[in-house]
DNA sequence: CTTAGCACTTGAACGTGTCGAGTGCTAAGC
DNA sequence: GCTTAGCACTCGACACGTTCAAGTGCTAAG
């Protein structure tokens, strides 16, 4: 019983049924892929597949079709990054060329995926919020523990408890607070992140690792209040993509209504090895994402932003994800240069 | 033959068919309005409305549905304009509350116009962008032919040919441009309307007409080079409302993604006496939108920017027109407050 | 002008029979 | 011990015929 026969069995399945969205039998197998053994012998493998959980039969005696851990097997399985065709490349090309200012690319470049793999294409875009610090304040809390608080001039309010290394007297606090409000005061929050170090590093010696501990809480709570945004595209694929699906295609489109959960759900997508990261079906926890997969990839400095794609479960997993990557990497070229 | 008993018979009509979707008969009609008349009467007067091509039989020995031109008499014929009901009205108010900036209010807007209609509403957001004028060039083409030229910092060029009423030498020419170009260089696009003014006066008074002219064109050019913008919620109503309109979905959906074909739609909605505008099915010139109905108006300061619904034919207008009123009523004052 | 009655049409719903694709199992073969 | 051919069985899809309810147009009477 050849282990790696079934797992291209499985690989078959897959890809058949991707393609014609309807249960794959054993001799439908045979006719398009070259496995070498007969449909018997199929028939068994899918036996233990189905055992394995990794392929279900909608109803006796009619094909298989793959579960979400099947099409997870076959995700992660997947090596080789088809390269893009020509077409494609050009149409990347084209969009480089008619790049006229940084929105423009990005809505291009979210196009473009779309269209690519003809599913909805979302893009993270990191956005830097223009509120300005209007004030912070240092409270301690005895034990060395001290409540950090960053007042924005939009008046939202942040705050964390931090622990110092050492102990300090209230005068420090006012000490470092003075310190850093002179640099940050009326600053927007994305400028901070270059200006505490200079702001540390003019407090006396002593007080430095102090300095430090609440410039690190501080920078965090600026990023709290960064909200990021989100571009989207080729929600129309998602009515185009299937019959059956176009009926549950509500919940789908409230889902992506809902910038919030749409950040969310990107920002929890951690890359794998390949740099890519798949989630599939119930792996989504909202609620009207449970038949949907996602595909996605970071771009940009430290592949902090990620770019996607979002499709029904029965995804053409292996185009998507080469597009995205492919699209990830020409994105992070453009906005490097 | 009652004319006013005809026109009731097609409102019947259109209300039931708008409730139930089906195609309404003599007697379901009966049921469902007190007429006061019998069925065979109502059959006389339907057969009248088919003539009229108001309504249709989708097959013999069906029940009627009305055509456009049907739902057009019909809504032409809206008078009184049903008012809110207290709870749409409490949630207004909670929106109006919760208003933390512009933004905001124009988000929550779209999302309740959305949630009370049940349908995709749009709001259009007059948006100056924060190009700024590089460079004005003016080209004497001879016979009083000025071209203008304007440069945008974004790189953009628009350029017009205008009739002067008086000659003028080349060296007119640079004198105006520089007039021009002293009050205008660096300023950004939407500021410029109010400089224009001052700029011409300090001309000769001889090259004032010309000026003038000039200055026109300028300004038209300018605002050119203004994009609104388009701000949406609710797609998901569109898959929600209808079993077989789900199918129709695709290319609605793919029109909603073109910002600027609704953004000329809805420029191009003119409002009638009552304030209100409706476009009907095939009224739509746009691909894709030959199946859905808009119904819009206008907010804001003399009513430019428009705000309405957009769903299928088969649309409840009564609600969607009173809908749509009162919310940009409160939004326009809202944005005055 | 309205109304009751009637013959006619037609889509939807339902039941039936056939067909093809697919399965599991068993026994034989390499 | 795995693979294969063969066979009986299952079940959805499809085509077809029947029935049913809703609706219509028309005619003749009120």
């Amino acid at each position: 019983m050849s282990d790696a026969r079934r797992l291209e069995v499985l690989r078959a399945i897959v890809e058949d049924f991707v393609q014609s969205r309807e249960p794959v039998g054993s001799k439908a197998l045979l006719d398009r892929h070259n496995l070498g053994v007969s449909a018997a012998t199929v028939r068994n493998d899918m036996a233990v597949l189905e055992e394995e959980g990794l392929i279900v039969a909608p109803h006796t005696s009619s094909g298989r079709i793959p579960t979400e851990r099947g099409y997870r097997q076959f995700v992660d399985r997947i090596e080789e990054v088809r390269p893009l065709s020509p077409a494609e490349r050009r149409a990347i090309q084209s969009l480089m060329e008619g790049a006229a200012d940084v929105e423009d690319v990005l809505e291009g470049t979210v196009r473009l995926l779309a269209q690519l793999t003809n599913q909805v294409a979302v893009l993270q875009v990191p956005q830097f919020s223009n509120t300005a610090v209007r004030h912070i304040e240092l409270v301690g809390l005895g034990e060395r523990r001290v409540l950090v608080v960053l007042i924005g001039s939009n008046g939202k309010v942040e705050q964390r408890v931090v622990h110092l290394q050492a102990d300090v007297t209230d005068e420090d606090l006012v000490l470092v607070k003075t310190a850093l409000l002179n640099s940050l005061h009326g600053r927007r929050l994305d400028e901070i992140a270059g200006l505490l170090g200079a702001a540390v590093r003019e407090l006396p010696p002593v007080l430095q690792p102090t300095g430090h501990t609440v410039a690190a809480a501080v920078q965090a709570l600026s990023e709290h209040g960064v909200v990021d945004r989100v571009i989207m595209a080729g929600t129309a694929n998602l009515a185009r993509s299937d019959r059956d699906f176009a009926l549950t295609i509500t919940p789908v489109l409230e889902a992506l209504e809902e910038q919030v959960v749409l950040l969310r759900l990107l920002s929890e997508m951690e890359l794998d090895a390949r740099g890519i990261a798949v989630k599939i079906g119930r792996e989504n926890v909202y609620d009207g994402l449970t038949e949907t997969s996602v595909v996605a990839t970071g771009y940009g400095p430290e592949q902090r932003a990620k770019i996607g794609v979002l499709g029904p479960t029965r995804m053409d997993y292996g185009s998507s994800m080469s597009a995205v990557r492919a699209v990830a990497r020409y994105l992070s070229r453009i906005l490097v240069g």
